[in-house]
DNA sequence: CCTTCTAACTAAACCGGTTTAGTAAGTCAT
DNA sequence: ATGACTTACTAAACCGGTTTAGTTAGAAGG
């Protein structure tokens, strides 16, 4: 079946297609009364749906965003992400969400088909593979901000959680209830993924304010499937820690599986700390302590540096990245 | 900074626009070597994207398929996406996806909206407001498939899962159990939303199967945030179900919010059962027995179905809904 | 009555890639 | 030598909406 066109239109009300498209764009100051009656109507009878595609192509803007998310299997990032199409929605933009699983081929290629689909703009959480193609496209002036990451130099505007204060918090806490010998539970650094590593470096200044020795056995950092064997074998071992700080959401079901499988009871026999949260930590038997993102903030403003930037095409040298204070929710767990 | 063309390209390799196209659709029947290597060349050297709107005008179609979800907060709407995504992407096609909070008149803009940008097909949980809607792109033979509701006519390809058996299993099981005095909780069904009509039905059914009288007040069916006052009342009144079946993950977080604020144990309080699982529900101190949705398999059948209307454009008048058998996943919480 | 200005509307070029009919040169068979 | 066929390449129309310079008719002022 045919599809309705504004030619469609304009035969329809015997006018021509470019009084049509000042009607649909709301450019009434020059147009009759009897025109504007009869285009309206011809666009009722007729069902005329336009055509973005074609008029994309013309003003050379699409009202897409494209996202590509690191590992969407972290709560936070599904809250970030609708942050981002909160505000994106508001300002009339709507988005392309691309998941990478932490693969910088991956990346590169989403990076490809969103720029080959003409998205306006970019929210990347970066994988830290792609450095040369994020500097091509800081030189082809496509506006980007980065999220959750960082790269090596500062190219594009960058936002996140201040890391190390995060872990400073859960350390502080553990400390506070007259923890002493606390363990690290994080998920692989391998690809040495931003807020890993600060989250451990922030572990271990934390200690190290506390007076207290860092012990490196106690610092589970795997891939996750592997986590819940290596944390048997640090308990078995008999060198216990009396707390478990994990440092997100995926190392703390691995944490809270290995608890559960080994019958301890939380916080009598371990302490429990997290970086993020989730709705079933509050109605646990045992409540879980969390040190949140402000995960609304964060999504809102990457959307609206990102808008800015679209619209003002003002871009710098270089940009400071900006962090996010942590929030804690004091539960039950430590 | 000036985006690079395809004439572009053809100046600096010296052949036509025409040829550089060929080459992108890796069309070199007709090509000379010698031509091939120069357009390649020059695409490297320049750092050619193509431009997909253009293309998606004149081909008039773009890879893109829209997901309108009815309620993105439930647990295995993201799962069928995350399935509908993973086949989409294998057939290269990419998601627009859209929050529609159970609103017909959101749902309706939604729909607008994508039929703008010239989606390729919709696969819509819709929300029971727009039928007339649909009717009209039925009859303009717009591909499009449902998801876990149905609407007054099978006028598109329907998925959904067999609810009523979902609830016998859940009946079957607390009775299995000894459970005689069984409740139920779900969010409202003034929408007729057609999973919490058909469980609640379900379970009527499950219960009379059983011999079991159905006790009115046990029904609490309610706006999410009025689930725990509701199931409060019910408890003081002394008329107490001893198992109670949450028929989703919504309801069954206001069901355990309510359980942790009365200080009763599972199971020797009181026995749940729900629909819909979650990867906490493994691991709480008492895993909470569920019904798991195939939402693998629906999500990739949606899309599958999408894809096929959409290349064979064999459009029926009516079509049969197809309904995926729930999955028993037995824990501790019964 | 003539000139100038304004209101209302329109023709056609453009956005960038696709596609198809057309062109030119070379090869092969008669 | 000529005609038919094939290879390799290209010109230009098209997709549908935007936008701008141009046109026409009417009104107002001198």
């Amino acid at each position: 079946m045919k599809k309705i066109t504004m030619q469609d239109v304009a035969l329809k009300a015997g006018v021509s297609k470019s009084t049509v498209s000042q009607y649909i764009n709301s450019r009434f100051e020059f147009m009759g009364v009897s025109t504007k009656h009869r285009v309206e109507a011809a666009i009722k009878e007729l069902g005329y749906i336009p055509n973005h595609v074609a008029k994309s192509l013309k003003q050379k803007k699409t009202g897409t965003i494209g996202v590509i998310v690191a590992n969407i299997l972290h709560t936070f990032s599904t809250e970030i992400i609708r942050a981002i199409e909160d505000e994106c929605e508001r300002n009339g933009f709507h988005l392309f969400v691309c998941n990478a699983d932490d693969q910088p081929e991956k990346e590169r290629s989403y990076i490809d088909m969103l720029v080959a689909k003409q998205v306006d703009g970019l929210i990347i959480f970066p994988t830290n593979g792609n450095n040369d193609y994020y500097k091509q496209l800081k030189t082809a002036e496509f506006p980007i901000v980065f999220v959750d990451r960082i790269i090596n130099e500062p190219i594009f505007p960058t936002l996140l959680l201040d890391n190390e204060s995060a872990s400073q918090i859960a350390v502080d806490q553990l400390a506070k209830k007259g923890r002493t010998k606390i363990g690290l539970v994080s998920t692989s650094i391998v690809q040495k993924v931003t807020p890993r590593i600060e989250r451990i470096m922030g572990y271990k200044k934390a200690l190290e304010s506390h007076g207290l020795a860092i012990e490196e056995d106690w610092i589970v950092a795997e891939q996750r499937e592997e986590i819940g064997s290596r944390l048997q074998r640090l308990w078995d071992s008999g060198n216990r820690p009396e707390a478990f700080f994990a440092t997100n959401d995926l190392a703390l079901i691995e944490l809270l599986k290995f608890i559960k499988k080994n019958k301890l009871v939380i916080p009598k026999d371990i302490g429990v700390i997290a970086i993020d949260d989730s709705p079933f930590l509050e109605m646990a038997t045992t409540p879980i302590s969390v040190i949140k993102q402000p995960t609304f903030e964060i999504g809102q403003n990457a959307a609206d540096t990102l808008l800015q930037l679209i619209v003002s095409k003002d871009f710098k040298e270089e940009y400071e990245e900006r962090r996010y204070r942590p929030i804690l929710v004091e539960r039950e767990s430590i």
